[in-house]
DNA sequence: GCTATTAGACCCC
DNA sequence: GGGGTCTAATAGC
């Protein structure tokens, strides 16, 4: 497995290549120093510089049905706008509301591919919402996209 | 299988 | 703002 190392104003992002795939993204917010540079490092790097809105890269993902249908679901969010867990529910199951808010949130929690699956854009109907690697990131990450602070 | 957990939402005070 | 309730997928037992 190799891995990537992209450092940001408020840690370091590590990325897990196995097989020519990226298949994990770990968010940090310790300060770690770059070692090698494979494949798709540089496009975070673009990303954080404010030089890329979009991904292009062989990702692999494994999950249940509901996981696969809700990050495939995530992939359609625009760079820079926000989605709520209520409106991604009704999205994905039409009439019954807000039923899946809840699930969505443990999905997204177990997100292995942060940023470039934008679980980040995912914030809830009074507020930020959670985030894995801590909210101070999902902050971070929206406020680089939109060039404002939400919250 | 069952139980506890949870990155939500809603209601009431 | 705090407390209770409904909710559904998951992890762990």
């Amino acid at each position: 497995m190799k891995m990537g190392i992209v450092t940001t104003d408020i840690g370091s992002v590590i990325l897990y290549v196995e097989e020519g795939y990226l298949v994990r993204i770990e968010l940090t917010e310790r300060a770690l120093l770059p070692v090698d540079l494979p494949p798709f490092t540089s496009q975070l790097v673009e990303y954080f510089q404010k030089e890329r809105t979009s991904f292009s890269l062989n990702f692999r993902m494994e999950g249940t049905d509901f996981q696969r249908k809700v990050w495939q679901t995530l992939m359609k969010i625009p760079y820079g706008s926000i989605v709520t867990y209520c409106g991604l529910s009704k999205e994905l199951f039409g009439s019954e509301g807000c039923r899946y808010a809840r699930a969505i949130g443990q999905v997204l929690k177990r997100n292995p591919l942060p940023i470039v699956v934008p679980c980040h854009r995912v914030v809830a109907k009074n507020g930020l919402g959670g985030f894995s690697s801590g909210t101070c990131w999902k902050k971070y990450l929206l406020s680089l996209e939109r060039g404002e602070n939400l919250f």
